[in-house]
DNA sequence: AAGAACTGTTACTCGCGAGTAACATCATAT
DNA sequence: ATATGATGTTACTCGCGAGTAACAGTTCTT
């Protein structure tokens, strides 16, 4: 009971915040799983709430509105994958090496909630302000990769083609993980990510001809 | 002006029923317009009837409510790439070739209004009839990919692996071009589609081990 | 102890859009 | 000409959910 007199205000404020935090993290949890679910659309704030066990005016107590939650959800998704591009570009190896690594933590990301988000919110679901942050993010991300395919082609592990159709590709391979992966199904996130990336991989290999008729 | 006597009836009846059929055709091409560019629920039904200078309860004539337009537009896209499926299963050839082919079709499908409204039309959007059936129908060209692969894994013409992942994949990369391309764009439909059946059927052979290290 | 600042609730407003009723118009059928 | 029924309109109802105002209790500050 007796808090130390000095450091009640510092500690406080800053415990509050922490809650804060926590909370509003909280939120983002729990929206994201209904989102993915039923769609944003169908999610209805009080919904959210319900899940939390508190009413909706505490969730516009962290949020200005539906929108920014939503944008708070796949900005999460989308940050993720970032650090997983920064992760994987500063590994040794050529570029193919460094590319497999990419696709297989971006792979990984796909299997979780803020991932799906991503997959599952369509542009017209966000404002006019958020789509385009939305979509600036998405198209850093499609450099990154695009970019690390080019530099393959420069330092020779990877054969020349069409870095932007390919990266657009592999995208959407990766991308599509989310619509099925059930956490609770038989693979693991962990080896599904391995072979959608090795499946990746081998799309950047003109085929080896097969066994030429005649 | 002095129209036969006795085809009147026949005929008049047929000729309102061909009438019919082409405004139903045209409610549907309207609104899968509208439903690929702001997305199902932004969409108002109001729109839908503004763009074909019409007002609400025609559309009511034709449809029995929003729900059973938007599934009307994706049966429209599954039946189409199940037309192709079946067009592909009957060419000669042994099953790579043939998945391949299927897989342009497929992908060109991708590139149009019907196709598209497929991708961008999460589940949670349908009732709950038309999800099973919207569900069911999606299966059932999964299905008939994934049995091409097995069927090419048989004949020796594609390497063996897991079929079920690979047609997961293969289906993301090609599902995706909807959610990109612009008929307005530089590249073809046709030209798209080729080159991404090319890289779903490069993606079913191992990789050529690089030129292993060392 | 008084009051500032925060957390939470109940109980609304308000707009939007799905779906409909009631009415008008026009062609065809006899 | 006149009944039938198809096509189309205007003008509603009605529910839902985003967003808010007003109020209640609690905790930190001084």
């Amino acid at each position: 009971m007796p808090a130390p007199a000095k450091r009640s205000t510092v500690v406080s404020v800053s415990q509050r915040d922490l809650d804060r935090r926590a909370k509003r993290e909280a939120v983002l949890r729990e929206a994201v799983r209904l989102f993915n679910e039923r769609g944003f659309a169908a999610t209805s704030l009080d919904d959210v709430a319900a899940r939390l066990n508190v009413t909706k005016p505490i969730i516009y107590r962290h949020f200005a509105n539906k929108d920014q939650i939503l944008f708070e959800c796949v900005r999460m998704g989308l940050e993720q994958i970032l650090e997983a591009a920064d992760g994987a570009a500063k590994e040794s190896g050529d570029a193919a090496t460094r590319l497999s690594a990419l696709l297989r933590r971006y792979a990984l990301i796909m299997t979780q909630d803020f991932g799906m988000c991503i997959v599952r919110t369509g542009d017209h679901e966000l404002s006019d302000a958020s789509r385009k942050e939305f979509r600036a993010l998405k198209r850093k991300i499609d450099l990154v990769i695009r970019n690390m395919i080019k530099a393959g082609m420069k330092d020779g592990s990877i054969p020349n083609g069409d870095a932007r159709l390919l990266s657009f590709a592999i995208a959407g391979a990766i991308n599509s993980i989310s619509r099925w992966f059930d956490a609770k199904g038989s693979q693991s996130a962990d080896k599904i990510a391995e072979i959608y990336a090795d499946y990746c991989m081998r799309a950047l290999h003109p085929s080896p001809k097969k066994p030429l008729q005649r």
